[in-house]
DNA sequence: ATAATAAATGTGTTTTTTACATTTACTGTT
DNA sequence: AACAGTAAATGTAAAAAACACATTTATTAT
């Protein structure tokens, strides 16, 4: 029991499933290996931890390095520890899931970086246990979108309505009305009108929102109902 | 990158959090340590995970080995791993939330195992980040509870619905209505009554229920809204 | 027979959710 | 300048769910 034995010590990894939302599509950002084991297989970015560092701040190092990125919404998914997930070493992983804004400078590091966006319905085969981690992940997303507005983590610093609703469409896997839609976006108090319009999708374009962020966090924290 | 390095090995622990509901108080396992480091200090129940099994093979025998429990709700919280947390040794700590059914059998394993139920509103001081543990495993469930019905797992096998009540009253820190309690529980159909009734706490005595189990599991897998 | 106790029950009101179709603002074309 | 095309924006009535609230009932102990 209180037996503490050096053959009982693990390697401890972090994998980043690393979400992103553009052109109507929930995105998964997938990594070309560059170095072995598993050279050119196609992965989830990860890492181990270091031995001076925590889960968390490995995961923050991480996204860093492949995506440029800091201040990210990140959150602990869960566990990975089957002892043969990996023929390799006896390591456990503890994956992270984050949400971030694609956009322009981004698209630089990740191509940098060897990576792809891959639309979530056709997500390939990916190294180890990465796909379980996958499909775990938009489990858990799409049940946190239900009380927590996290939906608005992937979009712009400007968005429009049906932007967001699209978002929500993806999340969900279901199509909703763009009136009720609209209406229950609305009575949470959390987004501001701009005057500018987004024309991109609509000759009579799409008037954009920002987020209030203080209402924002106060949502954020207490939770809410959002099923849709 | 790619550089495995001896050094960067941990200790990977698993510590659980039990609850249980009793006499209308949600009620928290703690247990005396009896050996070093920490021996005579109150803790939750733990254990370095073996290289030879899994984090929750390890959270299973544990309880096994606590409780005498199998078959035991239990879910992974979150993992502790801030670098100074166990002044020891090196080590994460992967918590694990269990709901158990306290009933005669339990309550002698836990004696032999000098633990004690603590009342969630007098947790005395635990040893590293136990404390912590146990107020993130509390806002968890209230969570969880919101959208699964996991308050039923708490609950013996015969239970009333005011007892129910009191074990959602406990959880959310509120009282209920007992009419409207009533209407939305029945509403759901997943508990059946029985002719037998429970006069412990009045003279008219309280019809006993009982789960369909394969409703209560739909209810589970699918998640609802419970929001009382 | 009576008192005491908690369990069981119903209804009307308010709020939220749902379903659904038309008009509007703007651009590009003729 | 008129027109066609496109997605955005809007309102309302009906249904369902949530909420607030008080009385009656079954049983035991005296």
């Amino acid at each position: 029991m209180n037996s503490y034995q050096e053959k009982d010590k693990f390697y401890v990894a972090v994998d980043c499933i690393i979400f992103g939302f553009e052109e109507g599509k929930l995105k998964l950002l997938v990594f070309n290996r560059k170095l072995n084991p598993f050279k050119d297989s196609l992965s989830l970015i990860g890492s181990f931890v270091k031995i001076g560092e925590s889960v968390s701040d490995a995961s923050k190092r991480i996204l860093k390095e492949s995506t440029g990125l800091q201040n990210v919404y990140m959150k602990e998914l869960k566990t990975y520890s089957s002892v043969d997930r990996d023929p390799g070493f006896r390591c456990i992983s503890i994956a992270q899931y984050a949400l971030i804004r694609i956009n322009k400078y981004i698209k630089n590091t990740v191509k940098e970086n060897q990576a792809t966006w891959f639309d979530i319905d056709i997500i390939p085969k990916l190294i180890l246990d990465h796909n379980l981690m996958v499909s775990n992940a938009l489990k858990r997303i799409e049940e946190i979108a239900r009380y927590k507005p996290i939906g608005f983590e992937l979009l712009p610093e400007k968005f429009t309505i049906p932007q967001l609703q699209s978002l929500y469409e993806a999340i969900y896997r279901k199509s909703l009305d763009p009136r009720n839609f609209r209406k229950k976006i609305l009575s949470f108090d959390v987004i501001i009108k701009l005057e500018e319009k987004d024309k991109s999708s609509s000759k009579k374009g799409a008037y954009l929102y920002k987020f209030d962020h203080t209402k924002y966090q106060k949502l954020q924290e207490s939770g809410y109902n959002f099923e849709i």
